[in-house]
DNA sequence: TTGACATGCAACTATATGGTTGCATAATTG
DNA sequence: CAATTATGCAACCATATAGTTGCATGTCAA
């Protein structure tokens, strides 16, 4: 559950995931095509993928087809997205607390 | 933009985020209140949220207070989820071509 | 001004991670 | 059966990362 948020933080793991996005049942093999990474490389994305529950494989014979699952990204958005929904009016919230105490920004200088 | 899967990557990012999205303007100390790290650590962790822009701050004399930005979540959506909503579909596609093409899983026994 | 408080900067360490290479195993083809 | 094809396993390496400690800097209160 934990290791969704993992498997998607890997650029290389996202191209992945876009490329069985936009065709599904790809072998190892035809996922390394074009991909600027040995074959073992790509195999291990695509096991963390497999662990995250990101990716489902179907076996056809010595070919080991995978396919885009959708549905952790489904429980990220109503773990998360949803939640941040409700942050944003609170965080609208939040800010128009500071406006009204008069919390404008004089003291930044420190970043500077 | 791809430092937010980054930032999301960590448990204690995604703690601190939960924290904040409990209680917005906390400072560092506050935020440091029973967390198993040491107050760098904590710091660390708000450097990477706030590069991610998912944290904005506020100075107010010497503390710095915290803020969730839930607005970088929301490029997610549409970057991501809304594409899995859509492979959702294909996915299902896929299947059903799968078990009109007889692909009746005979050939899995390599796993076992 | 002096001291306490809140944060920032930098160096350092241990481990996790992305990537490699080499070899083993299983399935198809001839 | 032999050769080829597709994948799996394991060791290895370089770097990134999470965490630490120590000290410096800026701000408030007396």
């Amino acid at each position: 559950m934990t290791d969704i948020f993992h498997a998607l933080a890997d650029e290389s793991r996202r191209l992945l995931l876009d490329r069985l996005f936009e065709k599904g049942g790809q072998s190892l093999n035809d996922l390394c095509e074009g991909f600027p990474m040995s074959r073992q490389g790509v195999a291990k994305h695509l096991g963390i993928l497999e662990k995250a529950n990101l990716v489902s494989v179907h076996w056809q014979g010595r070919s080991k087809l995978h396919y885009l699952n959708p549905v952790p990204l489904g429980d990220i958005v109503h773990r998360w997205v949803g939640k941040f929904e409700d942050a944003r009016i609170a965080a609208l919230t939040d800010f128009k607390d500071q406006i009204e105490d008069n919390q404008k920004p004089k003291q930044e200088k420190r970043r500077a």
